[in-house]
DNA sequence: TTGTAGGCGTTATCAG
DNA sequence: CTGATAACGCCTACAA
């Protein structure tokens, strides 16, 4: 009968009961196999896995200086951009045997505050941010929880300690700069669920569009994005401007429903109505004409900012603690 | 000067001592404000706020029988389904103030055996999983864990514990069998990634199609599934079955890149080929015809999920630790 | 209303 | 190579 302890979980004592030793010599052949006599080590291997032992965290979070686990915080679950993101932090982490901790916050600062209270809560060594706009109460916490940040996919103006990103201005000012130079003079933005990023292209297609000359038009909505509220956007901005002959989307998931949108109206895309999007989708190669769209690097961004992150918790030296990793645009022919 | 510990975080006791109390009172008014003086939880109140004291789980998992947390497992993290799914959970989790630990294990037994271990290592107090394929040692740590658990989505035949999901054998039937109500006689099934629920949906078709008197077609892929993959199978059923004049795909990702590609080719939906999906995505919607789909209360299930495995935690008695949520097929039109 | 003692599971440290 | 002891931060139980 194997014995449990009051939380019904087998302990490392229960693992060294089984054996004959003390439960110290079966931690350490945890950390090292090689620290405690083969035989012993054989012994041990056994029992863990007849009793099916399982790590504990607690105690690690309550005496060490380290948890080895970090926390990232997304803003949507389904979104491939942030998936993208994680799956490049999380093979950095893995090779590292650092654990991941995942929370998101559905694009709300508020919520996002309340998930860092409790990533902190279960002693994250690290966090990696998704957003550059914090509630002064997340600022706080997170310095007075004393531990690396790395702010993931903007370059914010004032970081709170690491950044790796793309210049989104810069990107849309070029992408809008293409739309203007293939003729069009009526271009709209489309934006949806205005978060920061949101709000730096719509900054880039306004920098462009006034370096021309030509007028701002912004086709705003709070709405989470999708394919159907594009189709939406795309009347509403046709109602108000019949000469409309191109729009920027702030993503894709809102360019495809506009370009299908357009297309059920009868209009050629681009030659009617060019159509650009941001982040260069699967979806996008699959419409005809292939969409245009700003192809940014998530998981090559996850990957840089967890190896900034754990090189700052091994106390190496940072060449740079912001680092921007580009853009390219796709060539795509709705423009 | 803040005094901080080892660990350079603030507790407890630098509360305590910023007041010139003991820990034990700071602790009592963060469970109950009412059960200290008032004058003092005015005094705790402002040096929590001071210090930016943060809760520490540790403890409570070192010490409680309960952490007051759950984990959940999603293969995806870009799949609106599970985010639907975990929203699901949360409303009801957070209403109860626990806490939520996700992760994810991109389809993978292997993966999900690790991620469950992670998380058993956190002492989640209880498990949602969304798979019905789990590896023995993953089986086997769940049981040593003893703590209640929800299979979400499907309704496994050999369940672990408690299911909340829905028959896609059913539904794909179903579906399959409007399909052949329509006139449609060379129907192909097309799947990618083979999940648990690919293959529950290509038994439906089969079952359907066989009682039809008709011929199987299977196109599969491991490949994850995504829109340009789509029209690469129909390209490829088309080559092999020039009369092909239906598709049931296992998504609607591959429904949608199916329509489109489709169109592209000339055929007319759903005259000269029905294309019919799996989960009602709100694309189909934005498609022309609009797309008929199998959509299935991904949300409610999180809903049922969460307040199954919460009574089970509370001691409360299940009526049924077995739930059918339903489905409904959607009126669209490409079918 | 507030304080004291002890314990949760693991590991660092020091002994053997 | 292995064992004993103390410590991590909080909470339960009991005491004042």
């Amino acid at each position: 009968m194997i014995k449990k302890n009051k939380n019904n979980r087998i302990t490392l004592q229960d693992v060294a009961n089984q054996v004959g030793i003390t439960k110290m010599t079966a931690s350490r052949y945890l950390r090292n196999p090689k620290a405690v006599a083969a035989k012993t080590g054989e012994k041990i291997a056994q029992a863990i896995e007849e009793l099916g032992y399982i790590e504990n965290k607690a105690p690690a979070m309550l005496s060490k200086a380290s948890s080895r686990a970090i926390g990232v915080l997304i803003p949507s679950l389904s979104n491939q951009i942030f998936s993208a993101l994680v799956h490049g932090i999380e093979a950095v982490t893995k090779a590292h045997g650092y654990e991941t901790l995942l929370a998101h916050f559905s694009y709300d600062e508020h919520e996002e505050e309340q998930r860092i209270a409790a990533l902190l809560a279960y002693q994250v060594d690290g966090l990696i941010l998704t957003a550059s706009q914090h509630t002064p109460r997340t600022l706080q916490m997170i310095r007075n929880a004393g531990i690396p940040v790395v702010e993931a996919m903007e370059l914010p103006p004032n970081p709170i300690d690491m950044v790796v990103g793309l210049d989104h201005i810069q990107a849309s000012f070029e992408v809008v700069n293409m739309m203007i130079a293939s003729g069009k003079r009526s271009i709209a933005y489309f934006g949806a669920r205005l978060d920061s990023r949101t709000k730096l292209r719509m900054t880039g297609f306004d920098n462009a569009m006034t370096a021309a000359g030509l007028p701002l038009i912004h086709v705003l909505t709070g709405e989470h994005s999708s394919y159907s509220l594009a189709a939406k956007l795309l009347d509403q901005a046709l109602a108000q401007h019949p000469t409309l002959d191109g729009v920027f989307c702030t993503n894709d998931d809102i360019a495809i429903g506009t370009l299908l949108r357009a297309q059920q109206l009868g209009l050629k895309v681009p030659d009617d109505l060019a159509v650009v999007g941001y982040n260069a989708l699967d979806i996008g190669q699959s419409v005809l004409p292939k969409l245009t769209s700003v192809d940014t690097p998530r998981f090559a961004i996850g990957q840089k900012s967890a190896e900034l992150l754990l090189a700052k918790l091994r106390g190496e030296a940072i060449e740079s603690t912001i680092v921007d990793m580009g853009y390219r645009i796709t060539d795509g022919a709705s423009h």
